[in-house]
DNA sequence: CCAAAAGTGTTATGCTTACACCCATGC
DNA sequence: GCATGGGTGTAAGCATAACACTTTTGG
């Protein structure tokens, strides 16, 4: 910025003058569960958009990173607190809040199919309740959330074709069915089992752990991403 | 966000009670220029950082959108007003200015060459001096400029690599040996002359203007960019 | 033995890479 | 005629996409 400004001496105002926005983080916290991409969704119980369907988010408080907000609002309000987290966008159109100025940081988070369970969802009090809403069935959103999560669908989209992320989203084990309706459901198109787990497999990024899935019918081995896989992704690289 | 928080009811304190950030826009504006790829900075005249370059920027106005933000700073201190802007990323460090609190949404911007002769820098009053410096070569910079500098040079090279927006750092017509050096400049590698002309122009986005470059040895043929190819590059494809 | 999901190979096509020489012009 | 940059083709290797049947288990 033209951090020059906020040194310029004095004039008809003074620099710290300007009328200031208020700051906030937003959460788009998708997790995979029962063949269903969903995300995290928290309904107002205040005007205005009262009874509508929100994000998860608060104020960036004044000494605290942007990430670290992230952090903290998606503690306070599901109890979870490892979780893949990367920054979005930055949505802060003048009329995007019709109560004042609110610029809103974007966060795009992964939470594992395991973590899903143990998780606590709180804030039942003033926050309204909050529920997991299926991504191609949802309702309607409160402010411009809507905009704001069609922008992360694509971005989880992209990720999943370039990166190895799809295991954020599964737990720990898995077999390579369940991780294909992962990308399939995330990009919404099916995928041919042959070349899928051709490719998976020759990403050299999984490793059989031993152990079986047994169910109804033939068991399938279980498979575990390699540390390797994981560094490899922080990287972003072309990847199945 | 949880915008909800807003609507909260009053407890120990009111939600607008809050600090508030300020929020300012920095643009990291890119240009092509005698074989180098080049970024727009400004002289700091004022404590802290006197005298040290920094990206140009400013204020985030209440009701003005980030991106409008980004344009009218970027047009009043280099009066340029037809660029491609893009939202690259926001810094939100607490410590990142020694004066308190800024949040800077950086945005990244692409000059064409042409549009650089006709620019005039604006700003030698109290903003200090701006020049062009050379990616390669960079002084010191104020604040964490340095980083947020070093992650668009990421991005462009990003983009260079799947998209096609190299031209916007060219004059409207061009020869592939200057649309290469681009590439070369900015990817900072050599590329293969005859693969890098089969590449392009089987990517089916540039079109002979009839015209010839004259100069010291065998005339070049001149190419432009089909409008086609401005849609395509906004679709996130793979590309040259 | 039947239903259901797991698992497995080959071929054709297109893209990527590596590589070396002739051409047109100005001086 | 020579120096300089403009311009061109081919072959090998690699990734992708299309495609159908057998295996293993539970009930």
């Amino acid at each position: 910025m033209n951090q020059s400004e906020l040194s310029r001496p004095p004039r008809a105002s003074y620099s710290y003058d300007y009328p200031r926005p208020s700051v906030t983080v937003d959460i788009i916290l998708f997790t995979f569960h029962e063949d269903r991409l969903k995300v995290l969704l928290i309904r107002r119980s205040h005007a205005p958009f009262a009874d509508r369907w929100a994000l998860p988010g608060g104020f960036v408080n004044i000494d605290e990173d942007l990430e670290e907000a992230a952090r903290r609002e998606l503690n306070e309000e599901t109890n979870v607190s490892d979780v893949y987290l990367e920054q979005l966008y930055t949505f802060g159109d003048p009329d995007r809040d019709p109560r004042g100025r609110v610029i809103t940081v974007a966060y795009f988070a992964l939470l594992s199919n395991d973590q899903v369970n143990q998780l606590q969802i709180r804030g039942a009090s003033d926050a309204g309740e909050a529920a997991w809403w299926d991504i191609y069935a949802l309702p309607e959103l409160a402010f411009d959330h809507a905009r704001i999560l069609h922008y992360a669908v694509q971005r989880l989209r992209w990720k999943l074709e370039w990166t190895a992320l799809g295991f954020l989203l599964l737990p720990a084990e898995f077999t390579l069915s369940e991780l294909q309706r992962v990308y399939e459901t995330v990009l919404h198109e099916p995928l041919d089992k042959r070349n899928f787990r051709r490719k998976m497999l020759a990403a050299d990024v999984l490793e059989e752990t031993g152990n079986l899935r047994e169910g109804d019918h033939r068991p399938a081995k279980l498979y575990r991403f390699t540390a390797k896989a994981i560094e490899l992704e922080q990287a972003r690289r072309r990847f199945p």
